[in-house]
DNA sequence: GTGGTCTAGACCACC
DNA sequence: GTGGTCTAGACCACT
């Protein structure tokens, strides 16, 4: 079951919190297609903040194809299929790996560090091919 | 001599894509310490920008201690020391790769692809130890 | 004999998606004047969803006059007459050309085609004429 | 300059309404790429509805590559490029005409004239190969 | 019960 | 000035 967490004092909007970590959970494979997530109302009193506030959040991922809501059932995870050109595909990649290499650089961090995080990291993910 | 691109239409604020072009720049050592940036007028101009939103792109990076201005003088590149503890460091850095992780499975990208862009993408930039 | 399909995750309520084929195999003379559809029973046990639904859409059906019920034998298709005035008919006409249309100008298919497929499509419709 | 109206009683929600009259002058060429469409706060005014909603619209335009909202300035109309596939787009185009024919049907039009009205109304739009 | 829409009004970030 | 986010609370449609 996935649980949600919000930092209110972090620049990025509530909404974008929510939607942040079902797009995580999902690429980790953690949330399931088909699988339910809490209601607008639930996760709204969980999390102390307005339904407004998680509905709109619902509502990108619908939109984005990572969730499906069924009328007055609820809810649930769904496989969102990237409609993009291999090209730009690749292009986002690269413009990403750039930004988070600029991080990490800026971190101070040495090189064989990062490289031996990203190992690490990479398996805790669910890639196309498994 | 560090070239600028905004993207009117991208959601980052238009401040926001100067800072990353010159964290970009510094931390590829495309900018190197010393050198001159060009002057709040002079980029306002050419990027047909308000030049309050270049000054605040500038005074973000001047706090951020990735630039310096002398008056009278332009403003100039720097190295900034990371003033974060260790763990910290370690902290983000794990933030920032789920983050980057997570993209990629969405794009749908394979598994091999992604780890070999990331290995080819590290040596284009400056690492600490170098 | 009529068969129906419900999509769950169409953004049109069941209700309305099954109306919709009842109002296209009308049209398309493939369910006749007098000719039975399922029991509202038989129907949600087939489509996996609340009799109260079906029977919505039925009622609906049957206020527009495209289906009539009878008590203790069920339910069966008939002809409805259209009471609009001429003018409204046309009104109606083009508005709903009009929204066809734009969908098919931001589908960014060519003219060509899409007078084509009108034509091939025209045919396969019962019209009041004939 | 385009202009809107809402029709309150309407079953379609007043941001719909608004979207889809942006997308109709797009797709006839009233509305030019480019060209700055009302802000929020003044159509708000001028429709009498709430500025919430008319940003719910405008979002849902962006999203759509249909608009671009620049920051402090406003919001102009762009031009989207459709990423479906081919297949996907005919599939699509499908589904619409039998919709619209259907319509047609039980309006009780005459074949003549709805092919008549169909062949005036395309050349009301900005087709592809133009 | 579920989510969807709308209003009213506040505060913020950007230009 | 611009749009973006959030809250509070109402009402509706669907299952």
């Amino acid at each position: 079951m996935i649980r949600f967490r919000i930092v209110p004092q972090s620049p990025a909007p509530i909404f974008a919190q929510i939607v942040e970590q079902v797009r995580q959970a999902t690429a980790q494979g953690t949330l399931r297609p088909g699988e339910q997530i809490p209601t607008v109302r639930e996760l709204a009193k969980e999390l102390l903040v307005n339904p407004n506030t998680i509905a709109r959040a619902y509502q990108d991922l619908e939109r984005a194809g990572l969730v499906v809501t069924r009328r007055g059932a609820g809810t649930f995870a769904a496989r969102a299929d990237c409609v993009l050109s291999s090209e730009e595909r690749s292009r986002i990649l690269e413009e990403k790996l750039r930004e988070f290499l600029t991080e990490a650089v800026h971190l101070g961090l040495p090189r064989k560090l990062v490289s031996q995080r990203f190992l690490a990291g990479m398996s805790k993910f669910k890639w196309p091919e498994d």
